[in-house]
DNA sequence: TGAGAATAATAAGCCTGCTTATTATGAGTG
DNA sequence: CACTCATAATAAGCAGGCTTATTATTCTCA
């Protein structure tokens, strides 16, 4: 029975990743990009660490997204005065009118999504995902439990 | 509150392909390979527009999968002789044996995320993703309700 | 202080996903 | 039959994910 569930919910995230990127693709943007500017409006000002440990991506993958938001004008690339390795970003002029319609666009995605669903369903469902997650943590150290 | 929800969702689905591509590693193989062996087994001596329909993936994405794939000699295309355009796919003797272990590599990993979820738990979850694969499937084409 | 470990960013190279385009073949219609 | 349209596979080229490795800097602690 499990088997079809696991199914379904990587289907889910499948069909919801894809649309996300057609919608903000139509801003002139790709999805990674889009996520990575959402993340820089509620938290800016940090180094590029910091933004790949909080998309859950490697620091390569996170230079690669910034060098071509930065060639495009979406995001700029600072000295970080307290420490030389690294690199400050934030939004640009530019770049600060389309955080609104992508934060709109996330949103009205989301709520379709769980269209039909009441209040108790959405805590409730909320809930599951939040103890599968839990599961799916204890699952990526099957060697730690030995300590 | 479902802006939460469909962030964990992502989340969630990100940790369960990166959990199955590090499992199906240790095999030899990626995430997607082994996607496509699966369904390989599960419906044999298909053609490639097939595999990529049900994979859910573009027909060209699959034929670079298959390339390597038979390269390494998992998988073999073979002329159908009902069209000559078309390429059937099978299995070979040497991938016959994984398939087993990666089945059972899936089923345990969708057993790990699901543990502690008693049947009426599960039944309600399956449930709820279904409701939510309809609505991501009526998100997908907007146009269509003026049709 | 000074040596070694840790951290920040990046490069190279692979695989997978996409869009757009091309070629070969098949199907349908007049 | 011939014309057109549809379909199967593939190519080119880009973006994003990864691993592994490199360089520069910072941190730790004996």
């Amino acid at each position: 029975m499990s088997i079809e569930t696991g199914y379904r919910l990587a289907d889910n995230s499948r069909q919801l990743r894809r649309l996300f990127d057609e919608r903000v693709r139509s801003l002139g943007i790709t999805g990674p990009q889009a996520r990575l500017l959402l993340s820089l409006e509620r938290s800016p000002n940090e180094n590029q660490a910091y933004y790949a440990e909080r998309l859950e991506i490697e620091p390569i993958t996170l230079t690669r997204i910034v060098d071509r938001l930065e060639e495009a004008g979406w995001v700029e690339r600072q000295a970080d005065p307290a420490d030389r390795r690294a690199r400050i970003l934030h939004l640009t002029d530019k770049s600060r009118g389309i955080v609104t319609r992508l934060r709109a666009s996330v949103e009205g995605l989301f709520e379709e999504m769980l269209d039909g669903f009441d209040a108790g369903e959405r805590d409730r469902f909320a809930a599951m995902l939040e103890r599968i997650a839990l599961n799916l943590a204890a699952a990526r150290q099957p060697e730690a439990v030995h300590g």
